[in-house]
DNA sequence: ATATATTTGTACATATGTGTACAATATATG
DNA sequence: CATATATTGTACACATATGTACAAATATAT
């Protein structure tokens, strides 16, 4: 029978994804998670495999957890304008009043590792690309609910809305003013014609 | 009468800006950066300091390229709406173009580095909020020149224009086609009443 | 040739970090 | 107690990286 883990797994990469969103990827070596855990590396290749595989671990548990999700849970026929407004409401939220982190886990990585043709940074721009498509998807079913009119580029409208979420998301790294980060949400949705309250 | 130095300035700073860009903050250290300026990291530290002040020596050349030193040279008067619409533009042909770099130094850079208390992400904050300062100026002018309405908040559209800038910049990383990038900047452009060719 | 100031080079001591091999350990079962 | 099995621990060999001290080298003027 074999042995049991010393420690919690899910809780590891819980803590583990708070050591990266604050240190980010480079300086979060194996060595020092290894530490931070209070595991030897041997148990930690053990358990994990490696840094990237770890990490892509990190972000499937990340993406269940950001207000994005409330995009992956609407369904056809609900009215799609209220969720987008909701969806960037609680995301300037949860940005402006998170004083462990800084900016958004994902984004961060788009911009620290995006550059680089690591599987970590192909995961990540599918990420993007999925949101995108997701945006896209609701934006068709606004235009056929007759929330939008017939006329709608919704590709292009699509990516102006993937373009708010991720200036926002950055943005955030700097601007930690709650109504500040809505003002330039809201703003930006009423000139999309996506704002509703 | 001192001894000269074996390398060119300038040529340095612009090899290391190139090499943070495209490997990021933590992954440029002392060692590899003396070795690709094929300097001893002794020559390194009498020549720059830290890195630290390196690095900020290659943001203030870095900031005297990009597309929103556009923005610094209108002169009150001018037509404000041509000079972003331009400038967007350009900044989405530079982006989808680059071969070599991937997003946007400075705004990789927020993202990389933005939580930390160093002396940089400071430097970098405050550049973020010089740009928006700007992007209010220039709408200030814009509204008082009649282009935009009266009643227009001035401080929302500025921060939804810095947003946008933001993400274009950031997705960008994994967005590469420029006529895609730019759908979305002039999506954005003309729902904030500011696109004008 | 000499003085001078700056740059470059070398060595020292130390720190962080990696993958791997394999022994030791914990646990359930017969 | 013996056995099977997965986890933990330890050691090895190596790599990257840092700041500092100070000697050596160099360019220039006199």
């Amino acid at each position: 029978m074999p042995r049991s883990t010393k420690f919690d797994r899910d809780k590891a990469i819980e803590i583990v994804m708070h050591k990266i969103w604050k240190d980010g990827f480079q300086s979060s070596s194996v060595k020092a998670i290894s530490e931070l855990l209070r595991i030897t590396r041997s148990s930690f290749y053990n358990a994990f495999g490696d840094r990237e595989t770890l990490f892509k671990e990190v972000f499937a548990h990340y993406s269940a957890t950001t207000p994005l999700m409330n995009l992956m849970l609407v369904e056809q026929g609900e009215t799609v304008k209220p969720v987008f407004t909701k969806t960037l409401r609680e995301l300037c939220a949860i940005r402006a009043n998170d004083s462990l982190h800084s900016g958004c886990l994902a984004m961060n990585g788009v911009a620290e590792i995006g550059g680089s043709d690591s599987e970590l940074a192909c995961f990540l721009q599918q990420q993007l690309a999925l949101s995108n498509a997701r945006a896209e998807e609701l934006i068709r079913w606004a235009l056929e609910g007759g929330e939008l009119a017939a006329d709608t580029n919704v590709e292009g409208l699509a990516l102006a809305v993937t373009n708010l979420f991720v200036g926002l998301n950055i943005m955030s790294n700097v601007i930690k003013d709650e109504g500040q980060l809505w003002l330039a949400a809201k703003t930006t949705l009423q000139g999309l014609n996506l704002f509703a309250e």
